[in-house]
DNA sequence: ACCTGAACACCGTTCAAGT
DNA sequence: ACCTGAACACCGTTCAAGT
């Protein structure tokens, strides 16, 4: 249940002018569920800065220590974040299409879903999965359309780290500004790199940070698509 | 030079009990370099978490406000870190070594420097090459290794971002907990996923992560060499 | 120019008191 | 069990005053 159906239909952060009084309500103000959303509110208006536990309390219509009754710490709040996000991730492929079609669009999906996303990097990437049920959930729809397409059980968590690894990298990169690898006053010092930039940048199809992705995705699907075993 | 000189030889950190009076002094207490060096010893010995402006300061004996005359804020000491540790990423393969050798020996390097200080990876992602000196000299170096090994100008900037993104998500991954992977009570709904990690367990080579970031970075240089044109 | 020292506007978190 | 309100121990940063 949602917290804003405990505030009476108020829209979060419209907050009346009388305070709650202090003691514990006939019926609970906060949840998990609410916790996240208004989190995720608070990150798309104001980015990852704007979310302090102060003002996500603000945003829930509580003080910031009603917070700690349900998370432990502000990083909870971040792991709830994540593993909704990570239910956004599009899983659809594998199944259906050929391994490596399920492979690109799981990746493209992941990457795009978490460069709007990357404070959350630090937490997946040390993220106990017993702690995110969807994240749990994501793997195992993975790891069966890895095996079902040939691949040794006993390379499957390697190839999956190896290339969520590529994916939280490239997510930052698309953060990147445009002109991150300028060389300025040492364009001298630095022919080759500084002749390379330009040369990339004569090419104009779509965002650099795309082009790498692709590169580097299809090598990987590639190379790791040759450790499948035939099947019938 | 190093602040350690300015500060007549005093181990930093072990500071006079009377503090230095107002005012200039009549020769510089702080300079980036010491600022740099300072700011690693406290890493190496508190982590992150202890690089606060306020032990920085105290590290090098004066008061937190000097430094930022120095610096314009936090970031810019990250800056500086992240710039000393470039210049310690082994690039010498390029040139004597063939491709292969050389980009597989710069990014084991690249990923090992860096999986000890994940907190600088943020940093790194975004940040201008104008305002590192030694990233962009390794750049350099790794640009013309491409460039004489046969790759098209134009596709050398994508595939040397495209090894890094898989170089920074993989030093997270070195950082991660053994038991990551551990389903814990969902082990039963996840079936196929929880077979795989038991599956990995059972190869008894060395950390996780290595076998992971081999397997890519082995796909990532077949795929991207297959790039280069035919040579003389 | 380059220090000190005081101050500012935060931050996450704890805990007694209330119902 | 689950809120409020006050408090704690920080944090990065600013700025006047001093030499």
């Amino acid at each position: 249940m949602p917290a804003v159906s405990a505030t009476e239909g108020r829209p979060p952060g419209s907050a009346g002018t009388q305070r709650r009084r202090a003691g514990r309500p006939s019926a609970a103000v906060l949840d998990k569920a609410g916790i996240t959303a208004a989190a995720l509110e608070l990150i798309n208006r104001k980015g990852y800065d704007g979310l302090t536990m102060a003002a996500l309390a603000k945003e829930l219509d509580v003080a910031p220590s009603a917070l700690y009754n349900h998370v432990a710490a502000k990083r909870d709040v971040l792991l709830l974040v994540e593993d909704h996000l990570t239910s956004l991730v599009d899983v659809s492929g594998f199944g259906p299409a050929p391994w490596e079609d399920a492979v690109r669009g799981w990746a493209w999906s992941y990457r795009n879903v978490f460069a709007e996303h990357t404070p959350l990097i630090p937490v997946i990437a040390v993220l106990p999965v017993t702690d995110a049920p969807q994240t749990l959930a994501m793997y195992e729809t993975v790891s069966k359309g890895f095996l079902d397409a040939g691949f040794p059980q006993e390379r499957i968590v390697s190839s999956i780290v190896a290339l969520e690894s590529f994916i939280f990298g490239s997510a930052y990169d698309v953060t990147a500004p445009a002109d991150i690898f300028e060389s300025g006053s040492m364009a001298e010092a630095t022919p080759h790199f500084t002749a390379a930039v330009r040369s990339a940048a004569g090419q104009v199809d779509g965002p650099p940070a795309d082009a790498a992705f692709s590169l580097g995705l299809e090598a990987l699907i590639a190379g790791l698509g040759a450790l499948r075993e035939q099947r019938a």
